[in-house]
DNA sequence: CAGATATGTAAGTGCTAGCTTACGGTAAGT
DNA sequence: ACTTACCGTAAGCTAGCACTTACATATCTG
């Protein structure tokens, strides 16, 4: 299974989540993003590398501004871990309880 | 939208995702999931402090050893918060592919 | 061309994450 | 009771992140 590390590193930070936010509305300058958020505009810049780096946003030039936007690819390759890690855990749970819940498995046998 | 800011942050770790992996196959003890890893044992250890305290693993104590399992709850939360995520970007997106597809609505109107 | 607008980037700083080694505590075995 | 096995935690260190301010660059406008 192949996944990006810089995905998840990137949404692990709230403010860059935000951006993502934002984003998912729809494409945004800069100056737009920055301007209803906590930090500074360059601060933005700086996430919105990482968050371009990581594959999920794409940019596009506009005149002075540089509109960006969400880039499905990088979300894709992250829903697609943790659905088969989500569905994986959820298999060898049900497969834990069971064998809990039978008494002849014997639940304790190899201890 | 509530969803758990110390969720991402852990699943961002890369030793803390291969803990994650390791564990869904099936519940295993601080000293099994260690074994296999580049890093120590008390390393592991923080990492399950951290994977308990955002929700994403239940502990139970067996004897001397305490067993580790994957606790589906955070996970929803995550799955919740990138799937909400994706729908909106797709459909900001398919709006936006639509818009700029359509001559008569001007793309450029309120620059 | 001069000025304004919009953005990226360099430099510097405070803080926190992740790692290691060392130690303490608890449960099982002899 | 002594020893062994298993684990959590404290202390300390290093590297990198997120942020700021200051500066450089590029585009449009009058």
């Amino acid at each position: 299974m192949a996944y990006s590390n810089a995905a998840f590193a990137a949404i692990a930070d709230p403010t860059r989540r935000q951006v993502l936010e934002r984003l998912s509305a729809r494409p945004m300058a800069v100056g737009e993003i920055a301007a209803g958020m906590p930090v500074s505009r360059p601060a933005v810049s700086q996430h919105l590398k990482v968050l371009k780096e990581a594959g999920l946003v794409s940019d596009r030039q506009d005149g002075t501004r540089r509109i960006y936007a969400i880039d499905p690819k990088g979300l894709g390759a992250m829903r697609a871990w943790l659905d088969q890690f989500w569905d994986g855990a959820l298999l060898a749970l049900k497969a834990e309880i069971e064998r809990e819940a039978d008494p002849a498995n014997g639940k304790d046998e190899d201890q």
